[in-house]
DNA sequence: ATAAATACTATCAAATAGATAGGATTAATA
DNA sequence: TATTAATCCTATCTATTTGATAGTATTTAT
């Protein structure tokens, strides 16, 4: 499962991807209003997205977010490990946040093989996503 | 990610399976010493597949544990389900666990559709899969 | 009776999920 | 320069899950 965090993250991208125009800032409370997120919790993943270069923000009056890239170059994974991180079944088969397993082998591991097997056909699927591809559907 | 009591469940199994032989029982000591598992940790996991019909158990002196059924009837998904519960990345995608998102009209949502997709190439690779076939590999 | 196994109940610590509260800071504008 | 409206930041909180441990009860072979 992914976590609501995630969730909430990919639709309120998803969202502002939607209503961008030129130099149109969106705000934290209509994002809020319109996908039923909790404002404050709201707040806390539009500033890790930001931190993480995927939104800029502008301060005060009239502040608010804008994707920092074009919503093409903005991978679903992308947003997926920021928020929550592997993407893979086990650690030891996750291309981004590999750890090896205390208590086994991997040469002789049984399931890392299936296990990465879901891996790439996973990837598979949500290479192909972007933050557009998804506003489109 | 799936749990390590997941991992510990499955690695289990396929311990059991590969030891097994007419009217034998295996020992939780055996299975924690081989596959470095915490054994008390262990006779939850393995007393929560008896309960869930995937093993059955012999009590008192040279008592142990046994598959219920043959191997090849046990899939992975089953004892994944078991376990951990759902294998959809969110809830409204799930085939065993379904539950309707708080926030959103499924008929409206946007990233529904690729989730399923991810559900479904999941399922192909682990559908395939029982505790005979992670035996052999 | 004893030994050796599972069964059961209770408990615990750490991490994570999912937020909420309140004030600091910044910037537009009247 | 005061006001307003926005993000920024820090701290905190609760519930749940994860990952386990301890101790005792019960069962069964010998």
């Amino acid at each position: 499962m992914i976590s609501n965090k995630c969730k909430y993250a990919i639709k309120a991208l998803v969202y502002i991807a939607g209503k961008e125009e030129e130099d149109r800032v969106i705000l934290t409370a209509d994002i809020a209003r319109e996908q039923q997120i909790p404002r404050k919790f709201l707040e806390i993943i539009l500033r890790e997205l930001r931190n993480n270069r995927i939104l800029e923000s502008k301060r005060g009056k009239d502040g608010g977010f804008r994707l920092l890239r074009a919503a093409e170059d903005i991978s679903l994974t992308e947003v997926m490990r920021i928020i929550d991180g592997p993407i893979a079944m086990l650690p030891c088969v996750s291309l981004n946040y590999y750890r090896k397993c205390d208590e086994c082998e991997e040469e002789s591991c049984e399931i890392k093989g299936v296990f990465e097997q879901v891996r790439d056909r996973t990837l598979d699927v949500l290479n192909g996503q972007t933050i557009k591809s998804l506003t489109l559907s």
